[in-house]
DNA sequence: CACTCCGCATGACAAATGTCAGAGGCCTGA
DNA sequence: TCAGGCCTCTGACATTTGTCATGCGGAGTG
């Protein structure tokens, strides 16, 4: 039986040499190929592939969201997620988004085929060490509020425009930021900002 | 005539895939992979490849600083650049160290394979799209003390410790973040830290 | 030589930010 | 029902920034 392969990810090299790596496994085809989120949506529309094997970041709509697309048009696509930069955070998410596997792009073709394989059979597969990275990381101890201020204060902009984006007045906004800023044990906002990132709370 | 490969990337799934692809190519040869900076430099050391093919991202020292001591070690190594994140000042810095050619992973593996070619013959290759964005990014304007200092920011460090690790009395380091940020027309240093990254200029 | 940059500094002022205390409203679980 | 958490706000305060004027010495230039 073979398993029919979407293969989704930005740079054109990695995958046109993925697909090649993967074809060579005699139960694996490609059946189709996207270089964006929504290409790859249309993309499994068209071709329902067994398997989707997505890049965390892509342009349009990164793999977390193509998953939550797929799951709701194509149940019984499996989704693989692929990715370079393991953050903590968006294991939680894709798995929350009902992804079957999670591995950073250090794997090996040969490792990458068996994973495919374990998640067209129905089981999950999640790095062992973004795994332990996601456990340690924990929860985030941010309150929605206080994670809201943050994400907008992520690209540093001035408090008074904070407040007015979040329809808060600029005292509030700064409460927020002061308790968000000493629950991650930063120096300031912009510190806090990075931490938040790493841990992928934001 | 085939020429000898040094394939040095952190990400085996696309090393080893993008060996496999480069290897069907009759003319070229992989002697030789690497997962990070130093790792390169050992194996360049003793394969003496005729192309270090080079991700600009590894761990340990990253591409362009590996460039730099094959340029002394191996002048006969002609070493081409690839890079997911293709931000223009780094392709500025690449072609000081002497890199021949520069290249995002978005090319196919045939073009890869090209440029390979070209390289090899003593000729540069440099990404049009990446050419065009390094020159209308321009140079910097910022002077040597203003970007050091921009870049000490960079993690949202207070000015006090800035100004302690650059060894300049607080008043200095305000006065450069300032027409730092006045040169880049940011609002704040920390959106000055941005705009700079973007444009290769820290 | 005078002029002009640049690096480096100081001091002073205005604006933004961080920190606290307090206070009312809403919702939830015991 | 009541305690406790979160959301929201205010006001006041200390601290950190951003901005500006100004000064001095060195390097390079006309």
């Amino acid at each position: 039986m073979t398993v029919r392969l979407l293969l989704a990810d930005d740079e054109h090299l990695i995958r046109g040499a993925l697909a090649a790596l993967l074809s060579l496994e005699e139960d694996l085809v490609v059946v189709a190929e996207a270089a964006s989120g929504p290409e790859a949506l249309a993309m499994a529309r068209a071709h329902e592939p067994d398997v989707a094997v997505l890049d965390l970041q892509m342009p349009g709509a990164d793999g977390v969201k193509v998953a939550t697309s797929l799951r709701a048009e194509l149940p019984g696509c499996r989704v693989l997620i692929v990715t370079s930069h393991g953050r903590p955070g968006h294991l939680k998410r894709a798995l929350e988004a009902g992804v079957r596997g999670f591995v950073p792009k250090t794997v090996s073709a040969q490792k990458l085929a068996e994973i495919i394989r374990t998640v067209h059979a129905g089981n999950r597969y999640v790095d062992p060490e973004l795994a332990a990275d996601a456990i340690s990381a924990g929860d985030s101890p941010l309150t929605a509020r206080e994670a809201e201020v943050l994400e907008l204060a992520a690209d540093g902009a001035p408090v008074a425009e904070i407040a007015e984006r979040a329809a808060l007045s600029q005292g509030t906004v700064r409460n927020y930021l002061s308790s968000a800023v000493s629950k991650l044990g930063a120096e300031n906002r912009h510190t806090a900002v990075r931490l938040a990132r790493e841990r992928g709370w934001v």
